[in-house]
DNA sequence: AATAATATTTAGACAAATCTAAAAATATGT
DNA sequence: ACATATTTTTAGATTTGTCTAAATATTATT
């Protein structure tokens, strides 16, 4: 496997070829930011070595060993990404551009030893689950902080909106992945929320909220 | 820098390209485990890059900028190696070929964190220096266990045969680095040592004696 | 110093991954 | 349903790093 032909996977995987779905090839261009026919001659080739199903002018879809293979290379990346924060203190939006290249590093024994050493995490720094060495995981239950009503409570799983300036806005906040927050009184004006997290209160405005993943007891 | 340039500057500098002596094509081409054709288009491509000079049917000498780059290089496998064996409990004849890999990984934050959790290690698990960020390093002073005296005392820093097969004798031996090794008897016969290692007795022969590097206190 | 042996370079080819521009198929709008 | 717009594929070119085989330079031998 090349990294280029990874890197493929994933991006499939991850605009939902894993359910028999049919990815259009501008899709794939779009979200690996090349061009389409690239995108043809590399299907053709990952069709080839039976990673996936290709049908001219249709789409892809992953075959089970293409589901498989993708999920080795994301569970690479999230626990890589676990690794950074928890280990050597990166901060949240810092992570994916080096994770990006520590999952292509080839040894079993590495990501296994890693695994380990982070005691099995099952979510990564977005909230987003990690699969196991076999392949399963299970999405978690989540829903908007801007959908919960007043006096319930939440732990922090991730983001809606991935940019970097909103990254860093929860950053200067404090507002880390795992801590809990009570939805103390909503704004009806313009549904802004009081909240309290990790012993502070906070003020946040709608937009926020509604870009922040929260699991409920 | 692509991959293929990084590998091109570290085995040139392995092979001493940094003290201005001319390194043949051919020698190149071996430790590469490539054709010298080969290494004659990629001389030609990091000349125009500055990083070495190239005679023609002369050899080729790194500039100090390519001196500078070999050794971040030579800095992070080393760091890596260090990490693999500090942290996820490979073995010494395991970390080369990982190393390898990750070595090429582009984030400076990424290394400089990984030698702060390390503590700043001076040396690798093969007892060779690391390079500080600056390019600064300190040969160790080593000489042969099979050269010292009956007596004698030295901490174990490196191997002269680096195979796997001699690797994975010390590992079965428990004979690692950092360990302090005293000479109890020489055998006149065969040269072979009597020393005491960690606290046990252990007898070894010369052709192990002779390629076990120590540093005497 | 001429010849043989070795080392190095050149020229041309190839595979991987990409691109552009043109052609072909599919989808859309009225 | 027909013309138009969009999507996708094809064909051919490009870049990077490699190779083989032939040509050229250097080194060693007698």
């Amino acid at each position: 496997m090349t990294r280029s032909e990874e890197n493929y996977l994933k991006a499939i995987f991850h605009l939902g070829g894993q359910n028999s779905k049919l990815i259009a090839t501008n899709a794939i261009a779009e979200q690996m930011e090349t061009k389409p026919s690239s995108v043809t001659d590399m299907a053709k080739k990952l069709a080839e070595k039976g990673l996936l199903h290709y049908k001219r002018y249709q789409g892809v879809t992953l075959t089970p060993m293409g589901v498989k293979t993708a999920l080795a290379i994301i569970r690479k990346h999230r626990l890589w990404e676990v690794f950074l924060v928890k280990k050597l203190d990166f901060t949240w939006d810092e992570v994916h551009e080096v994770a990006e290249q520590l999952e292509h590093i080839k040894s079993e024994k590495l990501i296994d030893k890693i695994d380990a050493l982070l005691e099995y995490p099952k979510f990564d720094p977005h909230g987003d689950p990690i699969p196991t060495k076999t392949g399963e995981f299970q999405e978690r239950a989540k829903q908007l902080l801007s959908e919960l009503p007043i006096a319930a409570q939440g732990v922090c799983v991730g983001v809606k909106d991935t940019s970097s300036t909103f990254l860093k806005f929860l950053d200067k906040n404090s507002i880390a992945l795992g801590n809990t927050i009570h939805i103390l009184d909503k704004e009806d004006f313009d549904n802004s929320l009081h909240i309290q997290i990790e012993g502070r209160e906070l003020q946040i405005s709608n937009q926020i909220a509604s870009n922040l993943y929260v699991k409920t007891a």
